[in-house]
DNA sequence: TTATGACGTTTAATATAATTGTCAATTGAG
DNA sequence: CTCAATTGACAATTATATTAAACGTCATAA
């Protein structure tokens, strides 16, 4: 994000000092600077004090910084967003991208030995399937079931009911998509 | 701007509740309640993680916020800026909406007992009126010198160097127009 | 009824942001 | 050059956000 860099590109083209924006603002320019360095995370009411002494918007502010004009294609690791009803516990499902704008949704799932998506079966519209990329999973699909492991993948009609389980003593990792997007 | 309200209001519509929220962020439902509640500041990294995890860009959160479609036409006292260079000491201008965004420029000006905007003057392009709402002051442009009570005004090119000076013992206030802006 | 679980809120302890005072480096004037 | 003023950064203190654990409420089920 780099929320220093963006306020003091803003703060340099106005012509302001630290010290000048913080009396404007009604704050120190200590603490300006420390913001401009990445040594603190200021809290909203600092950063809308600051703006508002620019004078900025918050939405203007966020906007350049993080979006761009053309749309987002590359998503690195880390910016995968946890999806998972109870966090990353057991079973984590990191998602790519906001899927909420799109219409295919793209999940990294991480399976801990022992995890288990629960015998209530789950079931929504749309279609589901994926590759298993590391350990071993039990896969249940209506009265189907399979065991799969690295390079076995499967494909199946999400109104089917339908569980996963790692009964291995591995983590399991599967690269999953679904179309329309559950969450 | 109520963080807390916007936050709850989407936090709701995916159906999440502030503990699941809450484990997805790595923030604990504590926390969570006391933004929803306007009880605490979040500091933007904790908000970024809330957000994520929903997720939702800072833009989009702000942007229903604060702007509007339709553009802010109607502003309360307390929503005035102030632009003074030194903040609000002797001399306040504070100005109304985000000048930048027009080509016409309103201030609120308050000159404590004393206060003077120097003797090196004033010079800058456009034009420049205002009129005496409260106390006296004395206004200089170029040759010509006035003291101005409640009622009277001014009105000249801002090429003309040009000073103002609070001599009376009470504060004086000014709302005056500049154009174009020259903050 | 009692128990159980999920929910949002509150409180005391802790982690962190913000202030204060100071510093060295820079800039401009004499 | 020297001197004074201004800038941005830093260390120590104060203020505040965040945590962890409790609470009270509301459901639902035994």
């Amino acid at each position: 994000m780099d929320i220093g860099q963006r306020l003091k590109t803003i703060r340099m083209e106005r012509g302001l000092s630290q010290r000048e924006l913080a009396t404007r603002a009604g704050l120190t320019n200590g603490t300006i600077s420390l913001i401009e360095t990445d040594k603190t995370s200021p809290s909203v009411a600092s950063l809308k004090s600051l703006l508002d002494a620019i004078p900025i918007s918050m939405a203007e502010f966020f906007a350049t910084i993080e979006d761009s004009d053309t749309p987002k294609v590359f998503y690195k690791a880390e910016e995968f967003t946890e999806v998972s009803p109870q966090g990353p516990g057991h079973v984590s499902l990191r998602q790519l991208g906001n899927a909420r704008q799109h219409t295919l949704q793209v999940l990294h799932e991480t399976y801990a030995p022992g995890a288990d998506t629960g015998p209530e079966f789950l079931a929504h519209e749309g279609e589901e399937a994926g590759i298993v990329t590391l350990g071993q999973i039990e896969v249940t699909v209506g009265e189907a079931k399979a065991i799969l492991g690295p390079g076995d993948g499967y494909l199946f009609d999400s109104r089917q009911p339908h569980r996963f389980r790692n009964i291995g003593d591995t983590p399991c990792e599967i690269v999953s998509a679904l179309t329309p997007p559950v969450f």
